[in-house]
DNA sequence: TTCTTACATAGATGGCTGTCTATACTACAT
DNA sequence: ATGTAGTATAGACAGCCATCTATGTAAGAA
């Protein structure tokens, strides 16, 4: 279980969220860890597939992971995302009122 | 030129910005009125492409367009931008603390 | 009218990726 | 030791999409 995590920019951050199954998973583990088996028991494909999808969620940093015993447990990084909204909204909505807010929070974080 | 807007959810606004090219165009007409061919100056790629990312930022209402004699000029909605990454945050990102401020700013608008 | 410029559309193609099955690996139980 | 449950990895494959060339279309100039 290979764990370099690359720097993310907003086109690799936009790729992988661009995908429904991808943003299910996360959904599912935004607020608690959830094991591997929890999550394939709530969304509609193969093990293999979740475990794939949470590769890619953990080389973005976008979940921390925990091993214990048999299990492995997976929580979503919310600062993270957090981190990389406030990078769109700098880029794309500089004279937006509400992203021009939003800067200086992601800026104090 | 058709430009029916579908109600865009985070998978479809995720899937628009996971494009370099497509970033690059929206960068490019940010903050102001570009011509098609301004545009195409600025990316590495030819027009009939340009021409197809903004068609997919059109139908995705994250772009104005506005016809003038034989230009077309796009801009940027970075309104909608700023919506599309409260959403983001609103979903991923609930319990952040910038993300929780952001919430509400994007809520009054 | 004819030509040119600006842009959109159609169709083809290559590469990427989400999914699957099969399998390997590890921790724990029996 | 053997088996089982939990997870990761490998490899194959199909569908999607970013790009291109070719062409259509419309507006203005000559």
């Amino acid at each position: 279980m290979k764990t370099k995590t690359y720097q993310i920019n907003p086109v690799e951050f936009a790729k992988v969220l661009a995908d429904p199954t991808r943003q299910q998973i996360m959904e599912c583990c935004c607020c608690e860890w959830m094991s591997v088996t929890q999550i394939v028991d709530k969304v509609n494909v193969s093990q293999p597939t979740v475990s794939h999808h949470l590769a890619v969620l953990r080389e973005a940093g976008l979940v921390n992971a925990r091993e214990k015993g048999k299990n492995t447990y997976y929580e979503l990084n919310q600062d993270r995302v957090a981190y990389c909204c406030g990078q769109l909204l700098q880029t794309f909505a500089p004279e937006s009122n509400a992203a021009e807010k939003l800067i200086s929070l992601t800026a104090v974080k």
